[in-house]
DNA sequence: ATAATTGCAAACTCTTTGCAACGCC
DNA sequence: GGCGTTGCAAAGAGTTTGCAATTAT
């Protein structure tokens, strides 16, 4: 799949449509939510199309798909690496902005014969809304 | 090894064969691979009744659930707070006995208005069959 | 006795895919 | 014009659920 950094790209209006709406946002959209953010400008647009989009910029590094508890993929219009904290009442996902630590795959390379390439550390938690 | 006692859950051959074989292991089934394992030994027992048996036992902590990337879910026999590694190429998750580090909570609760309540960190590497 | 649990199959949710039409380079 | 991309709908993968029969306590 990594050949898909070879093709060429084309700027539809779709894909153009569906990066600027996950950017526009700092929370973590699933792709049916952003299916509705995007069809208020494209509404012909279809959920396969989103869907095949966020699947190809992921996979290109320009965006970042997450895997993180809960049903649904989410989907982060920011490439850099940083943590996640994950509502364990309403699912919402927010930054976490923690200095990435490698030294801890440092320490976990020690400990195992797999070769370590990346981490992801996520907390749960509960958001402000759902402490009350 | 865990108990089912103590719980209002009734002790079936079902549910006690499936948490046999799930801590017979110290890989981390998918519910599929479960069942096929379970079946040798039940040959009548339904993936339904492997859902729902992994699912009451995680929620009681008997056993935990893990939602580490790739499509499936995986379960884990033992129910301490640990770490792992999950190959980028076949998929195999490993434990990696890395104490886990409560600090790192504590240093995220500075950081957000979320109420922290556990953490998880996952590598990702390459296996070492996966290595050649 | 009675309430939890089972097997079965159908339903459900999320995501992917085949295909003919379309549109970017 | 060529070929990547789209909309549509159907298929796929993984998991959950309704129900009547069964079983643990």
């Amino acid at each position: 799949m990594s050949e898909l950094n070879n093709h060429s790209l084309r700027i539809t209006k779709q894909r153009q449509i569906i990066l600027d709406e996950l950017c526009s946002v700092t929370s973590h959209p699933t792709a049916d939510v952003l299916y509705q953010m995007v069809r208020k400008r494209l509404p012909k647009i279809s959920l396969g199309t989103v869907y095949r989009n966020l699947e190809i910029m992921s996979e290109c590094g320009i965006i970042q798909k997450l895997d993180i508890g809960g049903t649904q993929k989410r989907f982060d219009g920011s490439a850099h690496v940083h943590y996640h904290v994950r509502c364990n009442q309403c699912g919402r996902v927010d930054d976490l902005d923690l200095p990435p630590d490698f030294n801890v795959e440092k320490a976990a390379g020690k400990l195992t014969s797999f070769k370590i390439l990346r981490h992801r550390l996520e907390f749960t938690g509960t958001c402000p809304e759902c402490q009350s």
